[in-house]
DNA sequence: TTGTTGAATGAAAGCGCTTTCAGTGAGTCT
DNA sequence: AGACTCACTGAAAGCGCTTTCATTCAACAA
């Protein structure tokens, strides 16, 4: 049995420090309204007491929560870790709380989010790629919470986004592919349905493939969910087949060192025997041996000019101005000329 | 100019439902006091205006919020991931949401997320690690919070809590390093400054050390924030030695995987020339080659069963039950005998 | 002196919900 | 029939805060 003392209210403050519970109130949220000379023994009331403002009572009666919500597909694996991190940070440091949930990859469990974070009064709300049911853009619109997509990027969208073009980096990926020779390829896509990116990436190596002329029915593509086993899975799959690849292009990292783990465990030579390319640039990548060949995505950047346009949204009211970053081709190990 | 039509709120809801707002309340909170009927028609006025309850006054009037907060360290390297994953699955799962920050391993910006996370009504509060100011538990305690540690465990520590006993385990793993013939160690700990999880782990070493009668002086110790770059900087410190070590234990994967690669880069064999251990046994002790020689945690085990016990606490106003967790040594290719 | 101004404060009205406390009837028991 | 239950519903009192609106009072101008 604790004598659990209840919680200090505003009003305890108002009283210890004897003046309104007003004048606590702008103590806190406008310091500037109120003389020197109370404000010290308000706040001096505060401390003593050891006051924490009642969010939900706050909430209630101003609009503003200070709060940004972000859903993520996962938080499993690194993919979004970075850039999140770097999102909370900026946040922070612009007085802002981060509320992250994610949706493993979930469309029904998203749209409860997004609700679950409009409920909790979230300022703004940042999500993950473009698609999504309409229905969800209406109840934010309607709500009239300023939203934000981030990790994507197409010009002919008009919501507003800060990304990249994930179709044009994996053309240009598959470009330097072609460079080098290569000639036979498979593809271990993510799962592209729902999943922009996911799918973009897949059509930026198609649409490459087919300015080259090289016939796609021949091209084995599979589509799994991002994780290490799924890739090593495909990447065995792939490998049963009479005439191999020379190159397997993955989705992302995640799936290419699942494809680059198992040709090891295989005792296929990568690149020697077969090349093999990621996607995204995160720490997994720089790790395996061989390196992977990837695509280098600016996720801390991302994180930081997310948080700052969301907040600016937010605090003017103005529409969201969508924002394009840039990404960048890396070649490693995992892939060698074709001869 | 959107013609925001305001939010709907309960007592739009009790008019169009023709019925008053505690019914409609009742029939969100408690259906079996509601007549069939009534609830039928309640409902059907809920999602005909898509109503979500305003979560503030919902806070205000009821204590309980159905959200547990958790802070982690940091959300950037994958340390955590998998465990605050398998953590908020659970939750949702009973009908909990989780609202996750991350401290940088920052006392100050821990303690000021806890008094966040009490102002938002957390109902409990999921903290890594003893090590932290009193006043932050007591705080907790005085706010009736119930709290639970995890990723630690200690026998004589009161405190719930739900991990591994980190010293412990780090002692097996020297212990089977020792076995292996191994004399010459050196260590690339975490900081050990108020993380009790690094402090452990490396004083498993030392007492282990101790007990074979090394002499502790000429073991050189590294500590650094867990970060990849960190651990290769630290190796290739340790390498400058004229009496290199025989191998080289860190005090997570993260700082082992640097280490690794700085060995390759700088044409050091691994485990030929020098063997490398981490610990946790997360995904990138399994991708890297030679495979890494680690400790294996339950991560995933572990974030369930804080999520089930946490909740237990919240529900049944119960104190906390401490469990010990068991970790695994996973001897792989990056340690090799000592002749 | 009287009037005017403006800074500092207080009183009080909500914000949207939950929850006691009281009904109101319809069914049940004697 | 009369007295009781009991299931259902409504009225209304807050929960802790912000924010008008009004008031006070000291300083200053005329």
């Amino acid at each position: 049995m604790t004598s659990h003392q209840p919680v200090p209210t505003l009003d305890d403050v108002a009283k210890a420090a004897g003046v309104s519970a007003a004048t606590v109130s702008r103590s806190i949220n406008s310091p500037a309204l109120v003389s020197a000379k109370t404000l010290e023994r308000v706040k001096s009331a505060i401390d003593q007491l050891g006051y924490t403002p009642n969010f939900g009572a706050r909430f209630m009666s101003a609009k503003r929560t200070m709060t940004i919500g972000a859903i993520i597909p996962t938080m499993e694996n690194s993919i979004f870790a970075k850039g999140i991190q770097a999102f909370q940070e900026q946040l922070h440091s612009l007085g802002y709380t981060l509320l992250v949930s994610s949706s493993s990859y979930d469309p029904e469990i998203e749209a409860e989010q997004v609700r679950a974070l409009a409920s909790r009064g979230a300022d703004g709300i940042l999500l993950i790629g473009y698609w999504r049911e309409e229905k969800i853009y209406e109840f934010l619109r309607q709500r009239n919470i300023p939203f934000l997509l981030a990790w994507a990027f197409a010009a002919n969208n008009a919501l507003p986004a800060i990304g990249f073009d994930n179709r044009a980096s994996m053309y240009q990926l598959c470009d330097q592919v072609l460079a080098m020779g290569h000639k036979k390829f498979a593809v271990i896509s993510g799962t592209t349905q729902g999943n922009d990116r996911a799918a973009n990436r897949l059509k930026g190596i198609t649409e490459r493939l087919q300015v080259e002329g090289i016939d796609l029915d021949a091209v084995p593509i599979i589509r799994t969910p991002y994780d290490i086993d799924n890739g090593a899975k495909a990447f065995e799959q792939l490998m049963q087949a009479k005439d191999r690849p020379s190159v397997v292009m993955c989705g992302n990292d995640v799936l290419a060192v699942g494809a680059l783990q198992r040709a090891q465990e295989m005792g296929i030579q990568v690149p020697e025997d077969v090349s093999i390319t990621g996607f995204d640039g995160i720490e997994l990548a720089r790790v395996v041996t061989p390196k992977l060949t990837t695509v280098r995505v600016p996720h801390s950047d991302m994180g930081r000019r997310a948080a700052d346009e969301l907040v600016r949204m937010v605090e003017s009211g103005e529409a969201g101005r969508s924002q394009e970053l840039s990404s960048e081709v890396v070649i490693e190990g995992s892939i060698v000329s074709c001869v």
